[in-house]
DNA sequence: CACATTAGTTAGCATAGCTAACTATATTTT
DNA sequence: AAAATATAGTTAGCTATGCTAACTAATGTG
């Protein structure tokens, strides 16, 4: 884990092109601010048995539909030799399903199974009530900013690739 | 990575503690506009030749000076044996120097070489320059509403472990 | 001094990422 | 239609990161 990093060096405005000197110091304080938010929620999807790879890849078939492998591999930004064995983990473990594309013998079909998507909502409804556990310490007014906040940065997130 | 999940379960107040029912849904898009950044701004780290690991442990030697191994893995979570294969590596790279600690010859005393910090502070220029870049499109509103989520996130980092 | 505790290492396992080289199927070109 | 090319996945083999169990070495403690 990134330590703290508290205090960035000064800007130089003029050296740099953003044009407002105060963007440098949010970025590196939202940075840090996303690492440690992950970081302490990661900790409760040891409790599903499936590494977070698989449980990434499984989660976009479950809110996505049925992928093909280089499908699945690009959604990830994965290499397709990557998702080969994420895969073949997923349907070890009979979280997914594989069928044949009657169209093109070369493409599979992966499509989440009932367990799949059993396993994956459980971990996320775990997740979710951990974060929100903690987050209930905070007012009205702090919850607000944060969920104003959070559609900015979707809606940035839009636009960014 | 995750999907997306834009959507959650409604929440049942009846059955959970939370006192206020969206809770739930901010620490949902929450957790998700986390991944995305870091998913997004983790690729600049390739250019460093390290991995996240190995960054990670440097950053702490960095900002919190002088550590032993045992630090070390319980400031990262990890533990010794996986810290002990990462204080290798960084000691290969001459990102880290080690010294034995003349009050008990079974601790080591770890520090950070000048080439680890600039190449440290090098990674994170890059990281936060990266971000900074995308955030440069949003209004001057938008960044302040997101230096105050920022901040409350902070705050409640601080009294969470 | 004998015993227990503490700090790190070694060995061995699993996951997760990569590139290079391969197989098999489709498509395009001649 | 045959040959060449392009595309989808797999296999092999490397590195890095995580773990537990079992070990060595040094320190404390009775």
């Amino acid at each position: 884990m990134m330590a703290d990093e508290k205090s960035a060096p000064k800007p130089d405005p003029s050296s740099h092109p953003d044009s407002r000197p105060d963007v440098l110091a949010i970025a590196d304080r939202l940075h840090s601010a996303a690492i440690h938010l992950l970081r302490r929620v990661r900790k409760q999807d040891v409790a599903t048995g499936e590494g977070p790879a698989r449980l990434s890849a499984l989660s976009v078939l479950v809110f996505g539909g049925a992928k093909t492998l280089g499908e699945l591999a690009a959604a990830e930004q994965v290499k397709p030799p990557t998702m080969s064995r994420i895969v073949a983990g997923l349907a070890r473990s009979r979280l997914i399903q594989i069928t044949a594309d009657p169209r093109d013998a070369r493409r599979m079909r992966i499509v989440a199974t009932s367990k799949g998507v059993r396993l994956l909502q459980q971990g996320r409804q775990r997740r979710i009530a951990y974060l929100a556990s903690h987050l209930d310490r905070l007012t009205p007014e702090e919850l607000a900013k944060l969920g104003e906040a959070v559609e900015i940065l979707k809606k940035l997130f839009e636009a960014w690739l």
